[in-house]
DNA sequence: TTCTTGTATAGGTAAATGCGCCTATACGAG
DNA sequence: CTCGTATAGGCGCATTTACCTATACAAGAA
């Protein structure tokens, strides 16, 4: 009776793993806000920045001359780390100024480091 | 005389900050090493791979069924997290059982949620 | 007000990415 | 050997993304 649809694995097995998926899997919105916030971190330009930002508070146009490229480019990866709220910023006067919005930030990327190590 | 080149930022403050960031920079290598790992974490279906083979060591066919997507697509998506070390394999007759592969996976993501819960 | 500087944004383009379809390979049963 | 099943990989399509140029906005100076 359960012999025409089983082939791969066994049922028990099946079965325990998709009553276990189904209660520690985080919700649907969970998923895909993580994945963004991963992604965020999955571009060397915006893991540059970071890296600035561990050092010091500094506005738009030295972190473009830092990392030797456009304002428009860094003011366009700003707005993304902003918003998954990894970076906040001040005004002063004309220039805005960016830092790091918690210590998250600090530790993922450790963690990171740490792995691609070995 | 200083005055027809400097216009964002205080000069002094500008050299300084190269300064920092040419001594903590990590390598270039490295940079780009560390934004493809957080790419692989940026993607849902990864998450949830993850997600399950944080609760048991399981087959590919099983992944499928438990994530109800196509055996081509997890194990296209097993490929990307085994070229990143997070997850290793192991034959047994037909099957492929897939696993972690060490424990920065957890914390990575542990990190990241804590993060997204503000 | 007008001019200048710092920052944000809009539009376009090239490159990267996820997934399904299809096929090739590996393994076990008979 | 052949046949069925489990997995991997090539290919194409649709979508996303990072960057550029050009422009708009914000704030101080004249």
């Amino acid at each position: 009776m359960t012999e025409e649809l089983e082939k791969c694995s066994s049922i028990e097995i099946h079965e325990d793993l998709l009553k276990i998926v189904n209660e520690t899997m985080p919700e649907e919105t969970e998923l895909y806000d993580l994945a963004e916030l991963f992604k965020v971190f999955g571009d060397s330009t915006r893991i540059r920045i970071l890296f600035v930002l561990f050092e010091a508070e500094v506005c738009v146009c030295d972190l473009a001359a830092a990392l030797n490229m456009t304002q428009s480019a860094i003011s366009h990866q700003l707005k993304i780390l902003k918003q998954s709220k990894l970076v906040k910023n001040r005004r002063e006067g004309k220039s805005v100024f960016y830092s790091l919005a918690d210590d998250h930030v600090r530790t993922i990327i450790d963690q990171g480091r740490e792995h691609i190590e070995e």
